[in-house]
DNA sequence: ATCGGCAACGGTATCGCTACCGTTAACGGT
DNA sequence: ACCGTTAACGGTAGCGATACCGTTGCCGAT
């Protein structure tokens, strides 16, 4: 039974007119402490709950914020969007929650969809659009934080990135200084942002450990579980001396696991490996996996931190946050 | 930049009335094919996009559902807001999300929340609030499923359970079949219906294993990592002559796991341990947990179907789903 | 007695859209 | 010529709230 008592019944309940039922509402304005105990009195009783569609009718404020991530069950997200949510919670913000399964046109179609919803602001983790595309989409919002992506424009969006190539420097001295020397990549989506800096830092760490750098030891992949076991097995195929691999994230790391304990390759003996994220999940397979670990909780939470400042009309900001290695089995 | 094009632009661009362009929008009445045309292209060059706030007021719809989780980085939950919000996707719904963090207040909170934002439809995971408590919160909502929790009234709400008595029979039978005969529960949270009748299923399955039931090997404990190893810990301590452990969930055994490594207990071998939901996670732990598997997906997706089903004027109805045995390492 | 000023309210016009009903023109049948 | 029907639109009144501006009553100052 949906709520049907409006603001015109609580006003003639207490005796009031509706605006002073809005004043109390929303505590601004003068109204005698007395005045304000009725209205409140008539508000508990009839259980009066202010409709937000209403509101931000004149307001022009929807009091929702959208979260668009590529699918909730990569394991990288659920912490992000947990921080976010826990953010907008305390400001009184609703979440709206779009997978785009890693799809173009339904990420497309999810932006249209926020609009139409009209929230207040969008946090975006979308690798998939061009950027030319993407600047028109953040016009038409009032507030955008992108995630893991830097604003095709200045001043267009806050982002919130962490420092790929930094970490994929980090992964690759820590391989070299362990000894490797044919250190592959597992590099991702090769449209993805993110995965282009961690293939200039792949590069960069080999040239900074003196080690040849040869293009061909990089395997692009879906980043799922799927595509780092596809990607290994092809790795392996074309370069059987492999004897390490950094991937572009943990869930690709995983699958890179599986093939190669198909393969009959120990891990870290014969190849050690380094994933990225530091997932969960990470420190409870075996063997644990050596990451680049980030906060995500704290990555969601600053997420909306950032956004809430656009919201308020603050500018446009851009963060780095640096990846941290962490030694586990898998490449100790 | 928000939005600021409205239908009476669109209107005047066109050259027509509101009410035809309204027509076009959704498709219902005649209008001339050119006419539409005229009216579709003034769409297009303004980027024009209905206000959801406006239509809701009149259509008395939001096209929103809520989504009310204890906490999405449990991992039983992404994959069911998923299937959830696939289903949402596909019927133009948008899915407002909501962090309960296993706070009593915070989730009535959310009821409230929920209705002020008018949702068409609220799937709830709420296992804290009491009967009557739920019982007078669904009926100001127009349509509910519960999600494991069977509706506090009839014909209230739909309900999507797990048959947990069942599958914690399943699971002593096998640990049973497998020779062990002291089997500890660690029990989740005791207010918790679904743990509620796991406890029972769980003695059903000593009885019919002809196993003494002594109460004294259940330990409850909050539904997670810390909560499993606590438990774990404390039941050893008890009873150090255990030899097998079911437990409430997954991410539980994965505690109980490090609580019986620390130990010194071998699993299998000392110790069996059969998790529950088979998270994704399960799996991948060494040793793979021995679960009961349930689709978790598919759960989302079923949810939402039933959910639509009551919103589009259907009964409510309760549905349960049966859990299925999966034997791996901690407990073959 | 008059007035200015302030606290505490009320009235009314939107906000952007759709429901509901009305209107118009064209056309065919008788 | 008249009517009924139908396709194709337009007008208007809300939906439930807030913004903005008025109004009222009261009080002290002059």
């Amino acid at each position: 039974m949906p709520n049907r008592v409006t603001i015109a019944d609580v006003a003639r309940l207490a005796g009031v007119s509706t605006m002073t039922v809005s004043r109390v509402i929303n505590d601004k304005g003068d109204v005698r402490a007395s005045t304000r105990q009725r209205v409140a009195r008539a508000i508990a009783q009839l259980e009066y709950r202010p409709s937000q569609a209403a509101r931000s009718l004149t307001t022009r404020r929807s009091h929702t914020i959208g979260l668009l991530v590529p699918d909730i069950t990569n394991p990288f997200f659920p912490a992000i969007v947990r921080g976010a949510e826990d953010v907008a919670w305390c400001e009184g913000y609703a979440v709206s929650l779009t997978n785009t399964v890693e799809d173009l046109v339904r990420e497309l179609a999810a932006f249209e969809h926020f609009e139409a919803h009209r929230v207040d602001g969008l946090i975006a983790c979308s690798a998939r659009i061009p950027d030319s595309e993407l600047a028109r989409l953040l016009r038409r919002h009032p507030a955008c934080v992108l995630l893991n992506r830097a604003s095709p424009a200045e001043g267009l969006a806050s982002s919130l990135e962490v420092d790929d190539a930094h970490g994929a420097r980090l992964a690759v001295g820590h391989l070299a200084a362990g000894g490797r020397r044919r250190i592959g990549l597992l590099a991702g989506p090769g449209r993805s942002t993110s995965s282009q800096r961690r293939r200039a830092g792949y590069r960069d760490g080999l040239e900074a450990a003196g080690l040849e750098r040869t293009a061909d030891l990089t395997e692009d992949g879906e980043p799922s579980e799927e595509g780092g076991r596809d990607a290994m097995r092809a790795l392996l195929e074309r370069h059987p001396e492999l004897d390490a691999v950094f991937a572009y994230n943990d869930v690709m790391a995983l699958g890179a696991l599986e093939a190669l304990a198909e393969a009959g390759r120990r891990v870290p003996e014969d190849v050690a490996l380094v994933g990225c994220d530091d997932v969960r999940l990470a420190s409870l397979v075996t063997p644990a996996l050596t990451t680049l670990r980030i906060d995500l909780y704290r990555l969601g939470r600053q997420a909306a931190e950032l956004l809430f400042e656009r919201i308020r009309g603050g500018p446009a900001r851009r963060i780095v946050v640096e990846p941290e290695l962490v030694v586990r089995a898998s490449a100790p």
